[in-house]
This record gives structure tokens, sequence and C-alpha cells, in this order.
DNA sequence: AATGAATGAGTATTCATTCAT
DNA sequence: TATGAATGAATACTCATTCAT
């Protein structure tokens, strides 16, 4: 089992071990929200996360490696995020649902909004493709899942127009100035309701 | 005045001049293209461009000044594309003014969307940000223009929330293996429409 | 009397001690035979030999201790094993004796070809000039000892001399594909027996 | 042609060039003889050198180019040198023609004692094997054709032999104290003498 | 005694930029 | 003006060694 760049080099087992391993992670969340992707380098983030350099390469086998995991860890929440409220969303009118979704979504860009937009640029020079493939496929489960139960036709096709879609408006909202949560809210449910009427007309 | 790392050191004045100016630019897209920002290096532009380094540094005061300079000749392409289809949309139904705008649009992202994906990150480093809402603001406005023929409701708003989505959805096609440009279009456009609609409705 | 780097730091006792002792030593052999002296790390050492780094440092000093505990036992397996030849050659022929010597020698070197090339060169940077003097010494005088008994002119010199040179012959050999073990004894053969008649007709 | 860590990065072309990458190896021989493989790195050389670090990295892609430049430097001289002598050795006797090669080897090996044993260290881990054996094979056919003229048997083999035997009692007497010209030459001519008589007998 | 988490000095390498020619 | 040799700060990563548990 070789080490390669797209997995931690060892897994924690004691609690220090544990407790070191998200330091690290979190300092890189940080770094990322604050100062960007140029400034995130393995010196810095040992700095701030307040270890030795010696002792990220005991958990990291380099410098992608730790984005990598950042991105893993940034999909399993908004898919965990989105797939309780579908599950939830099961008795629910179309509305109801969608705007459920809007907002686990929104939240979710929310959090970490720089880290957000830089880690989907990492990815275009990190060895995911694979990977990438795979969760967007089920985000696109997971919401056409939703789709399906109200009828729209090509759920699969809609989610995944709608997913990216949505991730521009809210993503470019975020950018700007204009990052009123629920002003991004009303309009990403215009655009989704919008896309969704048009959809069933077709 | 100091010359300023968002300004090209010297305005060619003479052919050879010009040849050189633009040989570096046009090196760094297709570096951009094929291989990314990791690669994007002062030295390897010169190889490709065949100058000089030193002949480079002639041109532009600094690496960055180069992305820049890609940029705005990008957003003048845009601008001045979307620009002149929303002129001659002036007597014509909103569908096909609309339709106008998004193949525009898509073929703007078709022509290098490594690149385009790229400069959309690098703005996030480069001392661009006013320019930027100028940019924003002018691109908003010509669409803005359209919409307020069709007696759309806010549509400053509508305009921004507009080209936000659509970017995201084509960005994201074109970044998957979904690139087929008239799938592209076609899901653009039923955005586009119940978008509008939506809006209108409100 | 503190530790130093030439001496075990501890003499082991139980069964158990010197067992780890051994896959301590054994460890480093496989990894300076497979991988070289570059990838001999006391990190993957312990790996190799299944106990933790701690465990290592308990019962050698350092990593050059390692180096120079596998040079001492090399040393003492030639020089016995040559002694033990040298004793038992006391009433047989000259021929008959310096072949016996040539197997001994000859089966030394293809024990362990690669780690015997690297523990000659680190004997270089060791701290073990005066061992080595004493070990160079006690090889030659072995020698020595069966070339007087057939009357060869200053044996001291001439042993030296042919330990010299036969090991260059073998271990030059070994290096390249020409790796034939009886191949490699007859041309130490006419390597001896001619160097020996050339001397006693000085 | 991609830089490999076989050729230099950079063909000096202009003077000042020639004598930085001369500079370079020039370091790295002082190095190797004073300090050993051990010190021999990047920054210390640049140092000793007198130039900076990136200039060290214009002219070779790496370490390790620089050892098989040196490698290569030391091989060139010790071929072509013995290639005069066996040229101009065609009229002459066998015992002259064999003392002027042993003269050529002789003064090879005590140019830099300590960087010849060190860099034939350094083959074992350089990518070098194919051209390694073709060098053996050039010095092989240099000295077989000396011995060819004075009916030898075997010629390549016995050649191959002697240069073995030879850089192994050479090389071990410059590594002790016993490194007097006059004396390491006598007792290589006894060597070489002797295993010629030896071989015709066979 | 054994463990393994942590350390940090050391080393290789890159690349934006300068400046003498 | 053009060239390209030179610079050196910045960065990734290794590995011998220590020490708290």
């Amino acid at each position: 089992m070789p080490a390669s760049p797209a997995s931690p080099r060892k897994t924690p087992r004691q609690a220090r071990a544990r407790a070191t391993y998200d330091a690290i992670l979190q300092a890189s969340t940080r770094i990322l929200q604050r100062d960007g992707l140029e400034k995130l380098n393995t010196n810095h983030i040992a700095e701030v996360a307040g270890v030795s350099i010696g002792t990220l390469y005991q958990y990291f086998p380099g410098k992608d490696a730790i984005l990598i995991e950042l991105i893993r860890q940034k999909r399993t929440q908004l898919r965990d995020g989105l797939a309780a409220v579908a599950e939830s969303a099961a008795d629910q009118p179309l509305g109801t649902a969608l705007d459920a979704l809007l907002h686990v979504t929104i939240d979710h860009h929310m959090r970490w909004p720089m880290v957000g937009r830089t880690l989907d640029y990492a990815e275009s020079f990190l060895p995911l493709a694979e990977e990438s493939a795979v969760f967007k496929t089920e985000l696109v489960e997971i919401v056409a899942g939703v789709l399906a139960q109200f009828a729209v036709p090509q759920p699969a096709a809609a989610a995944r127009d709608l997913i990216l879609a949505l991730n521009g408006l809210i993503a470019g909202r975020l950018t700007s100035e204009q990052a009123e949560r629920d002003a991004i809210f009303e309009r990403a449910q215009i655009l989704a309701h919008g896309y969704i009427s048009a959809v069933k007309k077709q």
C-alpha cells in the first residue's frame, strides 16, 4: 500500500495524534480562508498548526494530500447535509423540499467562502478526476431523487444543471459584497423554481 | 509615475514590438491551457514565446502583469461581444435576444475553457478588485439593458443573477465531459427562460 | 564511560533482547543489499526489523553504530574463515592451501555482494581508522603465515598485495554480470599463482 | 530532449558560462577529496564554487548530474591516457609497454585518490549501467590490444582481470599510508608480469 | 523496556527578477 | 534593444534523534 498523494500517511491512533492531525487541517483551512492558496505552504501550515514541519509530514505525504483531505471533508459535509434533508423531504411539497436543499447549500458555501472557491480550483490540478466524478454523481442522485418525487422530467439532468447554476449564483454572490444570506436565498429560490417550471413545460 | 503591476511597461509602437508583446501573451495562453497555472513561469513563457527572459521584462513589469493583461483581453472580448449582440437585439423578441447572448457567452467559455477557469481563480489574488467590479457592472448593464426592453422587473439584479448562474452552468459543463456545444445551449436556454418567467411572476 | 558510537549501547543478555538486536542488524543488511546506503535510515530499519524506532535506539546509540557493527561482524566472519583454513593448510602443498584461501574469500564476497561494496565505502566516513588497520594487519598475518611456509620472500608485503588485488578482481567480477563462482575462482587462481611465482623469482 | 539526470542542463556558450561550469565541477572535486560524499551537497558546492545555488541549477539538473559529469571526465582522462600509451607501445617490448600502462594508471589514481574511490561507489546508485559497461569494454580493448601483440592468450579476459586486480592493488595502497608512487609501481609490476606469465603457461 | 509522536536542522530545487554585456 | 548569466528568497521534504507515556 504505497503512500499516494491521495491518502494520509499515518492514521492517527492515539488521542494526541488525532489532535495533531486535526490541527493541521484546521490551520490549512484558516490559511486558505485568510491568505489564499499562494500562502498555503507546508512550513506555514505547520507553524499555524503549532507543530513542527516534521510532524506535518508524519501525517501527510505532501501538500497536495492536505488539500485533498480538505476537499474530501467538505464534500462529505455537503453530501451528508443534502442527503439528510432529502430524506426528510420525502413527504413534503416541492417548494418546501427545494428550500431545504437551498438552505443547506447556501450554509455550506457561507461557512468558508474563500476556501470553497480555492478548493474548487485546486481540483483542477489534483489527481482527483475519478473521485470527483463519483462525488458529483452522488450529489446529482440526491437532488434528482427529490425532483423525481415531483414528476420533474429527466431528473438527473435537471439536478445537475440546478446544482451547477446555483453554485455559480451563490459563489458569485459570496465573492462580491452581496453576501446577505436571506437575499441570496431569495434569488436562489427564484432561480430554482423558475428552472423547474421551465423544465416541466418542456 | 512608476509602472504599476497592473499596466504593461511600454505601449508597443513598432510592429516588431507589437509582435513580441503578442507572442508573450499567446505563449502564456498556451501554457495556461495545456499545463495550468503551476507551470506558468516567466522563464517558460519566454522560451515558448521565443524571446529571452530579458525581453519579456522589457514588455511586462512582472508575471502578474501578464496575467492581468490576459484577463483584460478576455474581458474586453466578452464585453464587446455581448454589447454588439445587445445592440442588434433592440428590435427582436425576448427569446431571440436571449439566445444571441447565450451563444456569445458559450462561445466565449469554449474558446479556452482551462484558461477561463484559471484566470477566474487568478482574479482572487491579483490587485484587480476595483477593475473587476467595474467590469461586472458593465456586463450587468449590457444584459440589464436587454431585459429592461421586455419589462423584466429589477433588470439589474436579474441580469447579475443570470450571468452568475449561467457561468456556473457553462463552466461546470465544460469541466466535465459534457462539452457538447448544442447541448449546453439547450440547457442554458431553459435556465434563462425559466428564470425570467419566474422573475416576471414575482 | 559514556557509550561511544563505536560500541553497541547495551550488551544483550536475555534471549529476547538478543533477538531484537539481531533483527535490527538483519534488517539493515537486507536494506543495504536491496536498496543501498541511500535508503538505509533508522526509521526504515526499525520498520523492517519489526520494532519501534525507540527500541532501535535502546540497542544502538545511532545509525553509525549499526553500520560499524555490520562491518565488525563481516570482518570477524572473514578473519575466522581464513584463519581456520590457514591452520588446516599447515601440512598441504602451496597450491592446495592457496585454493582454500581463495574459496573462503570468494564465498565471503558472494554472500552479500552489494553489502560488501557498501560497507567498504562506509569505512571511509566512519571513525574506524585504527580498527581497520588492526583488521588488515590480522588478515595479512594470516595469509603471510601460509606464504611463509612456502618460502615466499617478504611474506607480509606479498600477502597484502595479494589480498588487495584479489579483492579488486572478485569485487569487480561480482559487480558485472560475470558472477560465475567457478569462473571467478579460476581467474583468481591464475592471478594468485602467477603473483607468487613472480615474487619468488625476484 | 528532456533534461535527464545524466546530461548537463545547459551547454555553456559564453566564456563566463564556461568558467562557471568548470568552477562547479572543480568545487565538487575539492569537496569530494576533502570531505567525502556526505558533505557533497548542492548548497555547499555552490558556495565553494563561488556561485549562487540558482546558477548551479542552470548548469546541472541536480546533484547526480554533477557526479555523473565528474565520472565522465575522469573516465575520459583515463581512457585517453591509456590509449595514447597503448599506441606508442606498438613497437616496444612487452615489459616496456606494460610499465607505461601502469604508470598512467597509477598517476590517474594518485591524482585524486579519495575522489576516485568515492566515484567508484557513486556508480552503484547512479543510472550509469550501460555507459559503465561501454567504458569498461573500451578500457579492456585498449589493454587487450597491447597484450595481443605479445601473444597473450584470451587477451580480453586477461586485460579485464589485470585491470580489476591492479585497481584493487593501487586503490588499496592509496587508502593506507603506503602511498609511495615508486613502491606501488614496483608491486604492480610484479603483479602484472606474474599474471601474464601465468596466463601464458596455461 | 517498548512505543511512537514529535522535533528541527539539513538538503534539494524552483522561479521571479536583475543587470552587465 | 535584446540577451542570458546570475541571483537568492522561498518552498518542499527527509531523517537522525529525543522523550513523554
